[in-house]
DNA sequence: GAGTGGTCTAGACCACGCA
DNA sequence: GCGTGGTCTAGACCACTCC
């Protein structure tokens, strides 16, 4: 009888998903044009402001382009494999890979802060830090070494049994940190001792090294990684948008 | 006497621009709270949502750090050396490292597409397509090499002394061309025979590749690039920020 | 000139952090 | 409970594209 109203919170967010799925999906194909701002605001029941900002989200993901006075096109998201642009952990990485992948911890355990590490976390020589070193191995080669340092006032307690599922699952689950962002740096650099042991190196004489600082919500430091990629098999992905 | 009334356009970037420089300077020190939302819509005379504007803006490129309830506070952005996040030319590298830089081009001619080309510029095998090889100087070695393409159809006429310069500037000041976004690839390659020959390489296997694919507002794809560096030379940040 | 996106205003209510 | 940022509304004017 009467009229159904249903509340949505977020408005802006819900009319970003729903477009962004229908890109993903191929529904909306590339080049094909939006309905404007002004149509989709009576079409969510909204106004121009907040469809822009769902708007402005798609174009920062890469899936749709605006030019003043013509509209919104539709963009090609399948001509990119997966943007590493953001943060994204090996498990969701293996995920969307859908490749067989193995992760071996080698070492869990609280140590002394060597030099590089205590400049790297920005803490005192000596210091207690958590060190966690795994090795991940994807269609049956050992590829990735990993290297994660967690200071012990933020993180207390790690087993090796976290370390082998997924630690940022225990530290925004389970302990309720909030990541904020991270820098992240690549290099290449000598392999080491440590790399011929761990890895299947098959004789390369250089390693990819993508260091990653993580931050808290409180802008503090709270994790150093060190991830290294074998040679041949490292690929980085970014989309960047000129501005003007 | 009357007031001085000074009409900004673009409020919304002048505040931003304002504040990136002061942090940038040193200014306003890592950690120090900026006045709160409403009272910078006050100061600037304007609403909340333009300031809102300014400060995503700043959120965005790294500068500060907005908490619910609390504040926006200003980040440590001279922990991170030159984000390449978003395009940057060698020009414009180089202007930021304030090293001694030169430019050698060896090729500058219109080229027959081979099978690569063909395929990374979405164009027929055989298709003309100019191409450009330079090599860059830094501090006295030669580093990296950069072999452009770029599509006659867009970019009809080319020079040696416009590969010289600054191409980009060609293109956007002189052809009024305007480039939209790119999709940026890093990985690591042998060593070709040109490496060699056309770079100080010192014996090194391997070389860090970055492939740039370069579209049109229009969304045509209308340059592909080939950046070539030597290993122990390259780097490459990236700042992330953690979607929730 | 009609339609589009870009910017801006002057309000409003909410959720969160903190004393 | 007060101040903060997060979201939203209902308008307005402008610059741009295209016919």
């Amino acid at each position: 009888m009467g009229t159904v109203i249903i509340v949505v919170k977020n408005i802006f967010l819900h009319i970003y998903k729903e477009y962004a799925e229908r890109i993903q999906a191929g529904e909306l194909e590339p080049g094909a044009k939006l309905p404007s701002e002004s149509e989709l605001a009576a079409d969510y029941g909204t106004t121009r402001e907040t469809v822009r900002k769902a708007l402005n989200l798609l174009v920062q993901n890469g899936y749709i382009h605006k030019m003043k006075g013509k509209g919104s096109y539709v963009l090609d998201v399948h001509r990119m494999d997966f943007p590493i642009t953001g943060l994204i952990s090996f498990k969701e990485m293996a995920e969307k890979l859908g490749k067989p992948t193995r992760t071996a911890v080698h070492q869990t355990a609280k140590v002394k802060a060597n030099p590089e590490i205590a400049r790297d976390l920005q803490i005192e020589l000596g210091d207690p830090v958590w060190e966690v070193i795994r090795s991940r191995e994807i269609d049956g080669e050992r590829i990735i070494l990993d290297k994660d340092y967690f200071l012990p006032a933020i993180v207390p307690k790690l087993t090796a049994e976290i370390a082998a599922t997924s630690i940022y699952d225990y530290l925004e689950n389970e302990l309720g940190l909030v990541i904020s962002y991270a820098k992240k740096e690549i290099s290449v650099e000598e392999a080491t001792e440590e790399d011929r042991k761990l890895l299947d190196y098959k004789g390369l004489s250089h390693i990819v090294v993508v260091r990653n600082f993580v931050y808290l919500e409180d802008t503090t430091l709270f994790e150093y990684t060190e991830s290294r990629h074998r040679l041949d098999k490292f690929r980085f992905v970014d989309f960047a948008r000129r501005v003007h």
